[in-house]
DNA sequence: GCAAGGTC
């Protein structure tokens, strides 16, 4: 039998024939193992794994004590923090399981043909030693990294032995990740934990850190001081308005930026009245090359820009087409397309599914003319000499970039997938498109010989491979029409107006989720496929929240107290404990603060107090877990354990030594690190609630229990769910509740019912995709309810 | 239940 990584593998090794199925019905599972023959005389099961079919967990049965140093592998299936989301999961996770070690009863030899890296290794190594009994050591190994027939054919006749070191390298990955972030996590939590009981406040709050968690929150941190810290000078541009004929042109003084205003202001009278010439016309012509094929970052970053998905969405999105069997493989790190994906069969297959449907949407779009639709584009690549993909450097040992397949959607997709799936097909036919040219024409004015003005203008001239990819290619930064070419040297032109312009430097912008995203790549934290939910993580925790400043239209969301020289942040620069703030001088702050006018800087993500409080506590007594600095050094150690230079257990003894040293730091420090944190809690709490009731609230009507309070929609903290309160809850136990309905805008109509006197309200609902409008009684013990019946 | 890493 043979193990190999993801089901989404067995497709390609089908391409070595799978054999007539038949026989195994009855014996084995057809939707787990698959007959196979690789040549004439071998018969092989094989058998697809889930990803990790086994995870570490905390002993089961044995308590053992905190810190947890030494966790064992489990089934997945067995874990308890399953979520419901992930029960069919867990069920084939435990089936496949059940399969694989019956079935390894009667096999006569094991073949390990996993992805050939770290995970993979440990992947198939689990199965092999967990479900089929300690077989790793006499398993043997396939190794291949493209999946072509050859090379399959080929590993399969080459086997090699178990690769130990490898092994032992990912086995250690697994361990010192879960050693720091399941015992700093809980010494986080327990610390919080421990002072709201002091304090008698239930609230009870998860927290967590990790190798990536940390560096990450710590970037957000970082640059939210730095904009914070950043002080604004001011500097001028001049800006010069001329004229030749009845056409005219803007210029820049250059040097554009001018630090003194007097200088500015010298130059602006110098030149009024005078009149330019033309020194320089310069015109270029410039290639733009054919955009990359799509990998996963990639594809969650333009779908950032042009859709404002966020990058954990777009992975969402893009799986589901991917399981539709839209589009291929997406957790991928490549930017190449093997030509063995057969280019012209999907680019011709695109066409065909083209025709109206859903696919397309811009085929019978008449408002946007300029958009080709997949057919007009299909027969303009078809008719070119040769398709060859423009491909980028990044490559993927298990898998090509992101291309569609051409198959047609058996079902409508929603309006994400279609969006997402276009850019796919438009982005994978830019690719194969020609090169587009744009032409930079750059107009140097001298005034008396001595002051120089620039102007510069870029014009798409030859579109190319832009044709295809309009709706999303970004054409900012290019004129329509040019405003220059006009000009030649020596022509004299007259100022119509000059001004000089007062600026200020402005501080480094925020991340927003998709240069958040980079800053990882850029810095090799994480993974192609766990990025993006590592940021996801950081915002379920209430580390990072998105803030718009008053410029965007969009909500002010809440911002949380965060200005400098207040507590935190010169407690930050001085590193000494903050001062504790008198709640009358908080508040205000809070009511500063929360105008987001007063907030430096541009939109993005912002930390709240308590990711700063966080990063501040573990930058004292764990400074690793913040910092790259941890996966640097583990894995220049893994890459010594992968050459056999260092053995496995010295490493992660290593790592025991430090969290166990980082623990009992942490708690001779917990009071310290707890009051920080849970100061940092209520002040983001405070915010909270301060901004909720900025939120308009929704009034449904008055009271009819308690007469004086008014009805309003508030959110149960348990559940999510909306519902009916009285506002005199709190003041004098007013418990008048009523159920409302989960979606659809609710509005208060100032009426109340005849017969309960309970308000009536007016609620927006759909059925079957179309909206409609009813009114109800929000009473559920309504009279009138009850003779319906 | 907390990590990070696979994947349906």
């Amino acid at each position: 039998m043979s193990i190999v990584g993801p089901k989404s593998k067995l497709s390609s090794i089908n391409t070595v024939q799978v054999k007539n199925l038949s026989q195994s019905k009855g014996v084995l599972d057809n939707d787990i193992f698959f007959n196979v023959n690789v040549d004439s005389n071998q018969k092989y099961i094989i058998c697809y794994a889930l990803g990790h079919l086994y995870g570490l967990s905390d002993t089961k049965g044995s308590e053992q004590e905190f810190p947890i140093l030494y966790p064992s592998w489990q089934a997945l299936s067995w874990s308890r923090n399953q979520s419901i989301k992930s029960k069919s999961l867990t069920y084939k996770i435990k089936r496949i399981i059940d399969e694989l070690s019956k079935l390894s009863k009667v096999a006569t030899n094991f073949i390990h043909a996993c992805d050939y890296d770290q995970e993979g290794e440990v992947i198939g190594y689990n199965i092999l030693q967990y479900a089929c009994k300690n077989k790793y050591s006499v398993s043997k190994r396939a190794k291949f990294s493209s999946l072509t027939d050859e090379e399959i054919r080929n590993s399969f006749s080459n086997l090699l032995p178990p690769n130990h070191n490898l092994k032992d390298a990912g086995l250690s990955r697994h361990l010192i990740d879960y050693i720091y972030g399941i015992n700093l996590s809980r010494a986080l939590t327990n610390s919080v934990k421990r002072k709201s009981n002091e304090k008698n406040t239930k609230k009870f709050i998860t927290l967590s850190i990790g190798r990536v968690q940390g560096p990450t929150l710590a970037f957000v941190v970082e640059r939210e001081k730095e904009i914070l810290d950043h002080i604004s000078t001011p500097y001028w541009n001049i800006l010069a308005v001329f004229q030749k004929n009845d056409r005219t042109l803007k210029a820049y003084y250059f040097p554009q930026k001018i630090e003194s205003k007097d200088l500015a202001l010298s130059i602006v009278a110098e030149c009024k009245n005078q009149l330019g010439k033309v020194t320089d016309v310069l015109t270029n012509k410039t290639a733009i090359k054919q955009p990359y094929p799509f990998n996963i970052g990639d594809l969650q970053k333009e779908a950032y820009r042009v859709f404002k998905f966020s990058p954990n969405y777009t992975l969402s999105v893009a799986e589901k087409l991917y399981l539709d069997a839209l589009i291929s493989y997406p957790r991928t790190s490549s930017q190449k397309l093997p030509p063995s994906i057969n280019y012209t069969k999907i680019i011709s297959n695109i066409s065909k599914m083209a025709g109206g449907l859903k696919q397309d949407p811009y085929v019978e779009k008449t408002e946007n003319k300029n958009v080709l639709c997949y057919s007009v584009i299909v027969s303009n690549l078809l008719a070119q000499k040769s398709l060859i993909p423009n491909e980028g450097k990044q490559d993927d040992p298990a898998h090509p970039a992101i291309y569609p397949t051409g198959q047609k959607s058996k079902r409508v997709l929603d309006e994400s997938e279609s969006k997402l799936l276009d850019l796919i097909v438009r982005r994978f036919f830019a690719t194969f498109g020609k090169e587009a040219f744009y032409q930079q024409v750059s107009v140097t004015i001298a005034i008396k010989d001595k002051y120089i003005f620039k102007s510069e203008e870029k014009k798409i001239i030859s579109e190319g491979w832009i044709e295809f990819y309009r709706p999303y290619f970004d054409y900012s930064g290019y004129v329509t029409t040019d405003t220059l070419s006009f000009l030649k040297k020596d022509d004299i032109l007259k100022i119509v107006n000059i001004e000089s312009i007062e600026k200020t430097t402005q501080p480094p912008p925020r991340f927003n989720q998709s240069t958040l995203l980079q800053k990882m790549e850029r810095e090799k934290i994480g993974t192609k496929a766990t990025r993006s939910e590592i940021i996801n993580t950081l915002f379920k925790r209430n580390y990072i929240y998105n803030f718009s400043t008053a410029n965007d239209s969009k909500s002010n969301r809440y911002a949380p107290p965060l200005k400098k020289n207040t507590a935190t942040w010169s407690e930050m620069k001085a590193d000494k404990k903050p001062a504790i703030i008198t709640p009358s001088e908080s508040i205000q702050n809070v009511r500063l603060q929360n105008d987001p006018i007063r907030i430096k800087g541009s939109s993005g993500i912002r930390p709240t107090e308590m990711g700063i409080a966080l990063v501040e506590s573990m930058k004292k007594y764990v400074p690793n877990i913040v910092s790259t600095s941890l996966t640097r050094t583990m894995e220049e150690q893994l890459e010594q354990i992968e050459s056999g230079k260092k053995p496995s257990s010295s490493v992660v003894d290593q790592a025991r030594e430090q969290v166990r040293e980082a623990v009992k730091s942490f708690s001779d420090n917990e009071d310290h690190i707890a009051e920080e944190i849970s100061q940092s809690l209520q002040k983001d709490r405070r915010m909270e609630s301060i901004s909720n009731k900025s939120r308009t609230t929704v009034s449904l009507g008055a009271c009819p229990v308690c007469q004086k309070g008014k009805l309003i929609v508030k959110k149960s903290t348990k559940t999510r769910k909306r519902f009916a309160g009285c506002t005199n809850y709190s003041s004098s136990n007013c418990t008048a509740t009523a159920p409302l309905p989960s979606t659809g805008a609710l509005r208060g109509l100032k009426k109340i019912c005849n017969e309960c006197k309970w308000p009536i309200v007016a609620s927006t609902g759909t059925n079957q995709g179309k909206r409609y409008r009813w009114q109800f009684c929000i009473n559920p013990q309504c009279p009138l309810k009850k003779t319906k019946k």
